[in-house]
DNA sequence: CGGCGATAGATAGGAAACATAGCTATAGAC
DNA sequence: GTCTATAGCTATGTTTCCTATCTATCGCCG
């Protein structure tokens, strides 16, 4: 349960989104998509996961609804198509990004100094 | 002056240390390094800048010396070797961030549902 | 039976970092 | 004389993530 990343702000949602880009997930099976999907370096606690896909319902982006499984509630969400056009547009911009930064490590020299 | 990104959390300071490994600079030259070598994508006001550096300062990174150039002081930092260690570290570390996120984004299916 | 770990959900409170907005000051252009 | 670029600074706000704690069920082990 320990989170390697404060790295991650910024870019959990684009995570969770397109964890549920390929079928709809309860919450604690996205915790689990995320941890198992990056080899364990994205083990984040409920308290991380919950509230974030509480943000992405409130804003419209998923959609969640009740069930119940041996005994257990559970919150299985889904993309809405504003949530589709996010994703891609996120994944889109998270290239863009990590290759600025990559590319910006990379650099040297760096623009002249005035 | 506009930042196109919050997603910069967590990564601005490898950045900061990356402006000045081949050579000291000062703040605003950081600044418009920064922006020149991202192609205007980040673009960061001085108000997010300067605070980073005296992070970085005061946790032994860097260290700043005052100077005057044409009237106009400047406050020039150079990389300590503490500093030096630090963006080494940074820098492979964002390596595994960028890829872990990037796999996770082109994954299709993911990691089964329970 | 009793306890514990895994599953499933939630919230309250705090900390960190970036953005906004505002400030001082000089040099040079218009 | 005013405006822009250069050069520096900080207070406040917001967001986002982490820590800690809580409820509850199920299955396993002793």
């Amino acid at each position: 349960m320990k989170a390697e990343a404060q790295a991650l702000k910024g870019h959990l949602e684009v995570l969770l989104l397109a964890a549920l880009e390929d079928g709809p997930r309860h919450g604690y099976a996205v915790k689990e998509a995320l941890r198992d999907g990056s080899g364990g370096r994205f083990d984040l606690p409920t308290g991380t996961i919950y509230p974030a896909l509480h943000r992405l319902e409130e804003a419209g982006l998923i959609t969640g609804s009740w069930s119940t499984v041996d005994g257990r509630r559970r919150r299985t969400y889904h993309l809405t198509a504003q949530g589709l056009r996010r994703l891609h547009a996120d994944r889109s911009n998270w290239h863009g990004f990590a290759a600025a930064v990559t590319a910006l490590l990379e650099r040297k020299p760096w623009p002249a100094t005035t």
